[in-house]
DNA sequence: GCCGTTTTCGGCCCGACTGTTTTCAGTCG
């Protein structure tokens, strides 16, 4: 966690340096906190290993940032973000998060009108008091305004990808107490979905005094906000609000379904129970007073009449239903991705070489991985050009030959494939020429640019790509940002006749700020017979375990295996590329 | 502030879009 702790302050850092308009700097704690954001090894661990001088070798931390980090592992803190902080007195980060607004705008209006959070930024907004400025006009006031909307309506709320590591990393604490007998996540966490608001966790133990002191003293929290010996209610750095629980064994899996929700799918449960005669709470099953079960989920379920239903379902959607007639679903699995499709290699934006992405993809157990450089419309990756791919593609087929003679059968298998992520432009064609995307082994094309086009307009953009007889799968094809932007304007229903009829594959991008398709298009496609395919868009060799987030989504839209075409065996896979 | 088959200084961070500025600055990917 510390790491990514440093990634946030060194982000911050950068901010403040841009609003003061020093030169380059920026870019190098931008470039720091990068890095460290993924970084594998704890820098703690590393500190420990071999001081500044081992911190000095992590890619894009020179001597002094690695001071600095000497200085947060030491202090807790760093004097030199400190200062910069107290030079100027605002929140920027918060202010920065309104689309549209950037530390140099951000600076201004604090000189101007004294702004220095977001409420200040509201109130001035409201009584136009930044129109009159200098390069700020009516358009920008409506911006910030509905910038400033968007965020209000999704405040409170984290990335399910921002808390999984920190629900893993307490679970993995408690788990270690050896007074703790059972333990799992509920909540909107354990049903995966895309923003959480808290976390909640189930634990049996014998000892539960001991396993709450334990809690509230878990390196990282900022507060207890209560303390029992049943419950007990912790925030944790960067405000996530953790509440643990400890249940009776014989309620756990009662306890479990109730605390996992959705409230609309425990309302609808809890109903079919009264319908028979039963009543279901976080204590059990009842018939009258005597409880007939409680210890698992799987038992509550059926003394309801259901089969047990996956966490990712439970929306009160239409599962209940099938439940009891036993017609659920099949969804996807975990383990069920063979290969990601979707990976930028150092042949533009991303920061492993493409035998590094391949390697970690071998390690992660997968059959094939695809390469999927941006194209030249994005110079700022430094997006790759007709005969830079041809240039690729001799190392692919380089790499390929050497994992071909390599004894382990496994390794043997394994197989690089050569794609693009292409831009559509705003006609709806591309930016790489017919020949050249013939040569590749599939072809993503995603917008990048000129996003806010009307509705029609930006549907028929899509639809023109989806007919180029080279293009197979549309990356991210709705374009939002969760709580950061909406979706583009489209007629997905459109979208999805048009893909079926020219068999192109739409993307559920995994990126945990992404996650593009979104659970109910998902089901939207699933419906229509439009096949996915689960990439994560990985542009460091870690992010390839983001595909579990795009796995979950896939699951809460109840895809199977047969609707995503990279579960499927190499073999097959090509089969569905035009 | 980092980096180095161009090694201890000089280069890195480009181009489109937007809004508003009549010639460009700020933001975004």
């Amino acid at each position: 966690m510390i790491n990514q702790e440093l990634a946030k302050i060194f982000y911050s850092i950068s901010s403040y340096l841009e609003m003061e308009e020093v030169a380059f700097r920026p870019y190098a704690y931008q470039k720091a906190g990068l890095v460290l954001e993924v970084l594998e090894e704890n820098v703690e661990e590393i500190y420990k290993r071999g001081g500044v001088k081992a911190l000095e070798k992590i890619p894009g931390v020179g001597k002094n940032i690695a001071l600095k980090i000497e200085e947060y592992i030491k202090t807790g803190k760093i004097k030199y973000y400190e200062k910069l902080r107290k030079k100027t007195p605002i929140d920027l980060e918060d202010i920065i998060s309104v689309e549209g607004m950037g530390p140099r705008k951000a600076k201004i209006l604090y000189q101007k009108l004294g702004i220095k959070n977001l409420k200040d930024l509201e109130k001035a907004v409201k009584a136009h008091k930044i129109t009159p400025l200098f390069g700020f006009g009516e358009k920008t006031e409506k911006n910030i305004l509905e910038g400033i909307n968007f965020l209000k309506r999704n405040k409170g709320r984290f990335l399910l990808g921002d808390i999984m590591p920190v629900v893993k990393e307490i679970i993995g604490k408690l788990e270690n107490l050896k007074e703790v007998r059972k333990i799992s996540v509920a909540g909107s966490v354990r049903r995966m979905k895309e923003t959480i608001g808290d976390v909640d966790i189930l634990t049996v133990s014998r000892n539960p005094t001991k396993v709450m002191d334990f809690f509230v003293s878990l390196p990282g929290v900022v507060k207890v906000w209560s303390k029992g010996g049943t419950r007990s209610s912790i925030r944790m750095k960067d405000d996530i609000d953790v509440d643990l629980r400890v249940v009776s064994e014989k309620s756990y899996g009662s306890a479990l379904q109730y605390f996992t929700g959705s409230k609309e799918h425990n309302i609808t449960t809890r109903r079919i129970a009264m319908d028979r005669g039963l009543k279901l709470n976080e204590y059990g099953v009842f018939k009258g007073s005597k409880m007939i079960v409680g210890k698992t989920e799987k038992e509550v379920y059926k003394a309801i009449g259901l089969v047990w239903i996956p966490p990712e379902m439970r929306e009160d959607e239409g599962e209940i239903e099938l439940a009891r007639q036993g017609k659920l679903p099949k969804i996807i699995d975990y383990n069920d991705i063979k290969g990601d499709l979707h990976c930028h290699s150092d042949w533009n934006g991303g920061d492993n070489s493409i035998k590094e992405m391949a390697e970690a993809a071998q390690e992660m157990g997968y059959d094939y991985l695809g390469i999927s450089d941006h194209t030249k419309f994005l110079r700022i990756e430094n997006g790759l050009n007709e005969k830079q791919l041809t240039q690729q593609r001799k190392e692919i087929d380089k790499l390929n030959s050497r994992f071909h003679s390599l004894s382990s059968n496994k390794q043997a298998k394994f197989r690089i494939l050569q794609g693009a992520e292409v831009n559509i432009l705003k006609d709806g064609s591309v930016d790489i020429k017919d020949e050249a995307l013939k040569k590749l082994d599939y072809v993503i094309a995603g917008i990048h640019s000129n996003m806010k086009m009307e509705k029609e307009k930006m549907t028929e953009r899509i639809i023109r790509a989806m007919r180029n007889p080279n293009i197979d799968i549309i990356s991210h094809p709705t374009g939002r940002l969760i709580q950061r932007r909406d979706e583009y304007l489209i007629d997905f229903d459109k979208i999805l006749k048009e893909a079926k009829e020219t068999k192109t594959i739409l993307e559920i991008n995994s990126f945990p700020g992404r996650l593009d398709l979104k659970d109910t298009y998902i089901r939207k496609a699933k419906e229509a017979g439009v096949k996915m395919i689960i990439n994560t868009d990985s542009h460091h060799k870690n992010h390839l375990r983001l595909i579990e987030f795009g796995i979950a989504q896939a699951r809460r839209g109840w895809a199977e295996k047969k609707d995503i075409i990279n579960s499927q065996s190499l073999d097959k896979l090509l089969k569905f590329f035009k």
